[in-house]
Order: structure tokens, then C-alpha cells, then sequence
DNA sequence: TCAATATATGAATGGTCGTTCATTCATGAC
DNA sequence: GTCATGAATGAACGACCATTCATATATTGA
């Protein structure tokens, strides 16, 4: 259930050798795109990462913009669905609101490449691919959305304005990714739970539970 | 006072032409640097946004990653004697976090391209200049840092963890670039306030007036 | 076993990159 | 009027870019 990825992993046993390329063009090109930037990588830097020459890369995506919009819309897909299964069942905007940060720091932390390109590449990206994206992202906000307007509603929540909340909250969260480290002085889930906390308070809920755990 | 610029304006009128290369060079490669990355931005295209050649703008940057450095400096530096005047004589953690909110969200507001490229393009930096620039980001940082614990201290402010929640409050102050237009729904007074409130509640402070304005 | 398919190579394509440089031009000081 | 200075030009440089392709090699299904 944690393990949402659209980069199949190579298995390190199984069935002897076949190298499956694809994946590890994937891979390393989300890695190199993470740390340079698009531009800034060449397809004979990936290719010499893959360990295959530039050429052979051409067997697997037709470009270097459809191997970013496979990327991006992958990693998109695979966000949408999975906070899907997060919520799925519960019930009340502060549950759902405390639901949403373990998730959305959970995976940013898992995941840190990919969010990090899905936010950055953007603007790499041609109009049609761009705007596919675009509208996944919409879709995600949407859900963030949804619950903050629920918590208002029902005065659960002191905002004071929602559309700009829910992107405080997004921003806010997404930062995890610049200073977290695995084996830093903050574990996982120590994280996730500082990040519920301090989003619970700024919705205005002091609760010191912050939601049920 | 609200207007910090490392970049001189060129005048209208006055003194009637000789076009200052060296600041519309600043201008447009911090503007395109922005739109497009580092990487993806050639120094004939700066050449031509300015309406000179290429090889006119070595006259007055020693190559592009001077150019880069240039800009990266030159915008922390202001950002941060702009912070400590922004501070100036106020006292008390709840008044010094308002404050620091105001300024940050306000200069976000006015010079989005600056500190986009500060946080972005520090990974286009060679290791000197990165260095430096990130020491110029620590000593902003820790500003915050510092109020954080003075009300954590006093008792003022219920937070998690101090570290943690200085970066989320940059990062989510930080996004207000990602949406906020000139001339949208909400103006720059309504936004800057609805980002005190929201950090005021973020650190437990529910005060409907959100500190003293 | 053999043909079909998938994948890799290495060389080449035309372009663009950052940077250099000899030269020209405009300005202002003396 | 002369000259030094700063700034712009246009052409050139070697390097690297994404992409293509003929060819070679491996794997698969029948």
C-alpha cells in the first residue's frame, strides 16, 4: 500500500538477467532531471548512467519531451490513485484534512524526485503535455479543497480564505522534501505527524490529539 | 522603502539616452532565467531581449555563470538588509513574527522572478558561489528561527518542532508566487493578511486580530 | 531450427552552445 | 584636435546537442 510507483524496480534475483532498459531509462533519467534539470541533461548523460549508448534510448521513448511527459504524467497518475485509496472511508473534514497531510508528506518524502519534477518541468513540458499535467494537479488541489470548504462549512475550521489556504497548506507541506533526510534527526513518521500538527493549528484546531492517529 | 532593487531602473526621461547594457542585462536574464531555467536560456537569447549581440555582454559579465552569481548575490543581499529594516525596533515574538510574514509574503509579491531564481537555480551555481548563497539563505532563515524560539520560550507559541516549523512557514509564505497575480481576486494587503493569519494559527495563536496590524 | 522481433551500436546529421577576438564606433578629457 | 577609453559588432572556435540510421546482435515464438 506504500509502495506507489510507476518505475517498475528491477527485481534483484528473479528469472536471471534481462535488463529492462525502459525502466532504467526511467530511472535515471528521473534522478538526472531531479538534480540538473531538464535542459541541463543530455540523452548521452543518461544513457551513460543506463550504461547503453544515447542511440538505444530511442528504442524506448520516441524523445527527450516524450520521456519527460512519461515521467510526469506517470508520476501524476500514480499521485491521484493512491490518495484515493488514503481516504478512502473516512469520514469528516478533520479526518479527511489529517488523512491528507500523512499522505501528501508520506509520499513527498518517499517520493522526492518525482513531485519535485512534476512541479518544476512544468514549464519544459510542450502545451498539450503541459496541459495534461496541469489538470492532474487541478484534480489533486480539488481534493484539498473539498475538505477545507466541508470544514468551514460546518465551522470546524477557522480560514480565512480557502483558495489560498489550500495552497499554503500544499506549499508548506511540499517543502518537506528540501530538508528531509532519511537517518536525519526527524524519522518519518515524527515528520509526518509535526507537519499534521502544524496544519491542524493553522486551519485553527489546537486539539493537541491534532485529528485521531 | 518598498522599493529594494539590486537592479537600477533605468530612467524615462532624464538626461536624455546612453542605455545602461550592464542593468538591462540583469533585467532580462533574470527575467528569462526565471521563465525558463539557467540551462535553457542562451546568451544569444539575452543578447536579443537586451538588442545587442552575444558578444556584447562579455563587456560586462565575465560569462554566464557570473552573470548568474551576480544576480543570485545581489538579490540576497538586498533581501536580507531588507529583513533587518523591515524588523527594525519592534519587539516581542508575536509582533516580530507578524512583521516577518508581512515582509517576506510582501517582497514575494513585488520580485517573484528574484527569489524564484535564488531557490531554484542554486544547483546551476559552481561550489563558491553556492556556498556563499547559501549562507546568505541561513542567516534569513535563522531570523525566523530566532523569533520561533523567543515565543516558544515565552510560552506565546505552541510548536512542534522549531527547526521544522521554520522552514514550513518559509515554504508555505514561499508559495504565494505560485498564484498570486496583479490585479486577481485578491490584492496584495488581503493576501499579505491572509498569510499572518494563517501563520499566526500555524504557531497556535488563534487571536482574531492576528497580532497587532 | 529458423525466421521474426526487439534491442544495441557507432557514426553521422544539422544545429546551437559559450566564449574569443580583431575591428569599428562613440564619447569625453585635455 | 587628438587620444584614450568603453562598448558593440560580426565572424569564428571547438564542443556538445537531439535525433537518425544502417548495421549487428541477441532473444523469442513457432
Amino acid at each position: 500500500m506504500n509502495d506507489h510507483s510507476y518505475i517498475e524496480a528491477t527485481p534483484t534475483v528473479l528469472k536471471t538477467k534481462r535488463p529492462d532498459t525502459r525502466n532504467e531509462v526511467r530511472r535515471e533519467a528521473l534522478r538526472l532531471f531531479a538534480e540538473r534539470g531538464y535542459a541541463a541533461v543530455s540523452m548521452r548523460d543518461i544513457g551513460e548512467a543506463v550504461g547503453v549508448r544515447q542511440g538505444a534510448i530511442y528504442n524506448h521513448f520516441a524523445s527527450k519531451q516524450d520521456l519527460l511527459a512519461d515521467l510526469m504524467t506517470g508520476h501524476m497518475e500514480t499521485l491521484i490513485e493512491a490518495l484515493d485509496e488514503a481516504l478512502d472511508g473516512l469520514d469528516g473534514p478533520v479526518a479527511r484534512l489529517a488523512a491528507f497531510v500523512r499522505f501528501h508528506v508520506g509520499y513527498h518524502i518517499d517520493k522526492p524526485d518525482d513531485v519535485f519534477i512534476a512541479y518544476m518541468e512544468l514549464r519544459s513540458l510542450e502545451p498539450d503535455h503541459r496541459q495534461r499535467v496541469h489538470a492532474l494537479r487541478n484534480r489533486y488541489e480539488a481534493v484539498l479543497r473539498g475538505i477545507l470548504t466541508d470544514g468551514a462549512t460546518q465551522g470546524a475550521f477557522r480560514i480565512p480564505d480557502i483558495a489560498v489556504q489550500t495552497r499554503a497548506i500544499i506549499a508548506m507541506m511540499t517543502g518537506v522534501t528540501v530538508w528531509y533526510r532519511e537517518g536525519g534527526r526527524l524519522g518519518r513518521r515524527e515528520t509526518i505527524e509535526g507537519y499534521v500538527q502544524m496544519t491542524m493549528q493553522s486551519v485553527g484546531i489546537n486539539d493537541p490529539a491534532g485529528g485521531d492517529k
